[in-house]
DNA sequence: ATGAAAGCGCTAACAA
DNA sequence: TTGTTAGCGCTTTCAT
C-alpha cells in the first residue's frame, strides 16, 4: 500500500471488486468484447459510473490499443491546417478515438523528435501533414503503424497518401494571370534546405508547374522565382526580392496565402497598389484571403475533405487494410479582387 | 515468443543484454539517476545508440514519468495561440519534455473529454489555455497533476494562473476611442452558454470593463453590446446586430481580433468605411491585424511571455513546488489606422 | 556500484 | 459465460 503522491486513481480492479466480478469481465465490457451477459454488462457499467472509472491509457497501451490518433503538424500558424483537422474530427466523432497533435517545429530534427514522440506513445494511427523528414522515415513509420501522409506527392506501399493536385492548382493560377494579360508573372516558392525527395513536395510541384505553364505560353524569359518559405516572413522577403528586379513583375503568384500576406506588406511598403500596379494570388484559400480588405485570389483545396479522408483511411488501416491507397483532391480557383489586368504601361516589356 | 503484428520494438532488456548489464543499470542511465559508474554509463549509451533504442512512453508511465506536457487549446484558428506555444516550446527546449496538444472543440463536453484524454495519458503537467469547463474541474485536474491555467482570472491553491490583465487592456481601447472623440462605442463580446464562473473569464472582464469605462465617462446611455463569440462568424453577426441600431455606433471594440475581422466583413457589406464611417479595434494584436490592408488597432498581450512563463511554472511544479502562483502580463495598446476620430455629422448623437 | 525481482493497470490465453 | 493468470516494458526497492 504505497502512498502515491496524489490520490490513487480508480483501476479496473476497483471496478471489479465493486461489481463483484473479475477484472476480465470489466475489461471485456470496456472493449465491447464478445462473451458477456447483459446482466454482467449492466453491473459493470453501473460500477464504472459509480466509481467514475476511466481506463489508464498507458496500461492499455502495454497490451492493446491506445485509442489515439497522432497528428503531426508543421506549425500552428498555417490557417489551412484547421480545415484539415475539422474534417478529421468529424470523421472520428463517435469512434472513441482521441486525437493528439504534435508540432514539427523549425527543422527536420525537431520534426523527427515529434514523430518519435508519437510512435513512443503508441498511437494507433498517425497522420503526418506536410512532413519534411526523408521518405525513408515516413516508410519506417508506415511499417510500424497505420499511417497517412498528407501533402507530398509520393505514394508508397507502406502508407496511404492524401494530396491536393497541386499541378492543377498551380496551372489554374498561372493561366488565370496569363489570361488577364500578364506576362511578367513571378513566383514565390518554398525552399526546403534539409531534404531530398524534393521532387515530390507540394512546393516543388507548384514551382515546377509555374515554370512549365510559363514556358507553354512562350514566357520562358519572364520566369522569375524567389525561393523563400511559405510564411509571412518568407513572402515579404520574396516579394522584396522580386520587386527589386527591373522591370518588375506585374503579377506575383505566391505558393501559399501566408506568403501572399507577407508579399502584401512588401507591396505596400514599395508604394504599389494591388491589383492596380501588381496582381497577387495565393494558394490555400484561407479565411484571411476572403476578408474583403484583402480579397486575395487563391486556390481552394478543401482541407475538410482531405482531413476527413485521412481519418477514414486511418480507421480502415486500423481495422486491418494493408493495401495502399492514394486520394487526390482537385482544387479550384477562387478569383478575387487582388488579380486584374496589368497596368497599361506594361507593354514596355 | 509471440509474433507481434509488426516488428517488435527494441526494449530495455535488449539494451541490457547487448551491453551485458542489468535492466536496472540501463534504466538508471536513461534517467541520469544516481549510482552508475562512468564506464557503465558509456557501455550502456553505446548499446542504446547501436540498437537505436527509445523508451516506450507507456511503459514508463506505469511507474514513473511520461516526460510529456499536455496542452489544451480551444481551437486551432485563433492566431494568438501560436504565440503562446512558441514561448512554451522555447522554455521546454532541452528539458526532454515533449508537448502534446489536444483540442477542446465546440462545447464544454468535448473539452472535458480532451482534458480527460490528457489525464488518462498521464501527462506530467498540463497547460489549459482559455478553458471553459467549470472551475471545479480545473481544480480536480490541479489536484492530480501540475497544472497551469492560462486565461481565466481566478486563482486557486491547486493550480498556477497565467493571465493578461484584461481590465487594463479593455481600458486602453475604450479610453483610446473616447479620446478620439467617440461616444457611441459598441462592444462585441463572447458569451459562454455553458458555464458558471463567468465573472472570471477574460471575455467577461473585457465586457464589464468596457461598461465601466463608458460609465466613468458619462456614456451610460451609449453602451451597446452584442454578445456572440470570439470568432469571425461571431464578429460578423455581432457587427450586423450593432450596425442595425439607430443611430449606429461610430466605433466598435471587438473583444478579439478574430471577431474584429468578421466585423470588418459586415462593415464592408454595409458599405461603411473604416475608419471614415466606423472605427474598429480588436484585442490580441495578431499578425493579420498588422497587415497593412487591415491595420487594426489592437491590444498586445505578449503571448510568448505568457507561454514561456506557463512552461517555467509547470517545470517548477513538476520539480516539487506546491505553493500556488499567479502571473499577470500587462498589455499595451497598438494604435493603427482602423481607429480615427468619428465622422463630423456624428454630433447629432 | 550493480543486479534480482516485484509490481504499475491492463488484455488475452486458457481453464473451468 | 466467467475467472485465473501470465505478461507488456519499465522503475524501484532491496540485496549484494
Amino acid at each position: 500500500m504505497t502512498t502515491r503522491e496524489r490520490r490513487r486513481r480508480v483501476t479496473i480492479a476497483d471496478v471489479a471488486r465493486h461489481a463483484g466480478v473479475s477484472t476480465t469481465a470489466v475489461s471485456k465490457v470496456l472493449r465491447n468484447a464478445y462473451g458477456v451477459s447483459a446482466a454482467m454488462r449492466d453491473r459493470v457499467k453501473a460500477a464504472i459510473d459509480e466509481l467514475g472509472y476511466r481506463p489508464h491509457a498507458s496500461a492499455r497501451a502495454m497490451r492493446g490499443r491506445t485509442y489515439t490518433i497522432g497528428v503531426l503538424l508543421p506549425d500552428l500558424r498555417n490557417p489551412f491546417f484547421p480545415e484539415i483537422l475539422d474534417g478529421l474530427y468529424e470523421q472520428l466523432d463517435g469512434t472513441g478515438y482521441q486525437v493528439i497533435i504534435v508540432l514539427g517545429g523549425r527543422d527536420a530534427k525537431a520534426e523527427t523528435r515529434a514523430i518519435d514522440a508519437l510512435v513512443d506513445r503508441q498511437v494507433d494511427g498517425m497522420l503526418m501533414v506536410a512532413p519534411r523528414v526523408p521518405r525513408t522515415r515516413l516508410e519506417e513509420v508506415g511499417g510500424q503503424l497505420p499511417t497517412v501522409v498528407l501533402g507530398p506527392h509520393e505514394k508508397s506501399a507502406l502508407y496511404d497518401a492524401v494530396l491536393d493536385d497541386d499541378e492543377i492548382g498551380a496551372e489554374l493560377v498561372v493561366r488565370h494571370l496569363i489570361s488577364l494579360g500578364h506576362r511578367r508573372i513571378a513566383h514565390i516558392g518554398h525552399r526546403e534546405n534539409a531534404g531530398r525527395r524534393t521532387a515530390a513536395m507540394l512546393q516543388t510541384i507548384r514551382a515546377v508547374t509555374y515554370e512549365r505553364v510559363m514556358r507553354e505560353h512562350g514566357l520562358d524569359d519572364e520566369i522569375a522565382m524567389a525561393m523563400t518559405t511559405y510564411s509571412e516572413e518568407g513572402g515579404y522577403e520574396g516579394a522584396r526580392e522580386l520587386l527589386a528586379r527591373s522591370p518588375r513583375p506585374t503579377a506575383i503568384f505566391a505558393g501559399a496565402d501566408l506568403a501572399a500576406f507577407g508579399a502584401l506588406t512588401a507591396l505596400h511598403e514599395a508604394g504599389l497598389a494591388v491589383p492596380a500596379d501588381v496582381s497577387l494570388a495565393g494558394y490555400d484559400n484561407t479565411r484571411t484571403a476572403a476578408l474583403s480588405d484583402i480579397s486575395l485570389t487563391s486556390v481552394d483545396q478543401d482541407g475538410g475533405v482531405m482531413g476527413g479522408t485521412a481519418g477514414r483511411l486511418l480507421l480502415e488501416r486500423i481495422e486491418g487494410r494493408t493495401s495502399s491507397v492514394t486520394f487526390s483532391v482537385t482544387p479550384t480557383l477562387v478569383p478575387r479582387r487582388s488579380t486584374a489586368p496589368p497596368p497599361a504601361e506594361t507593354r514596355t516589356a
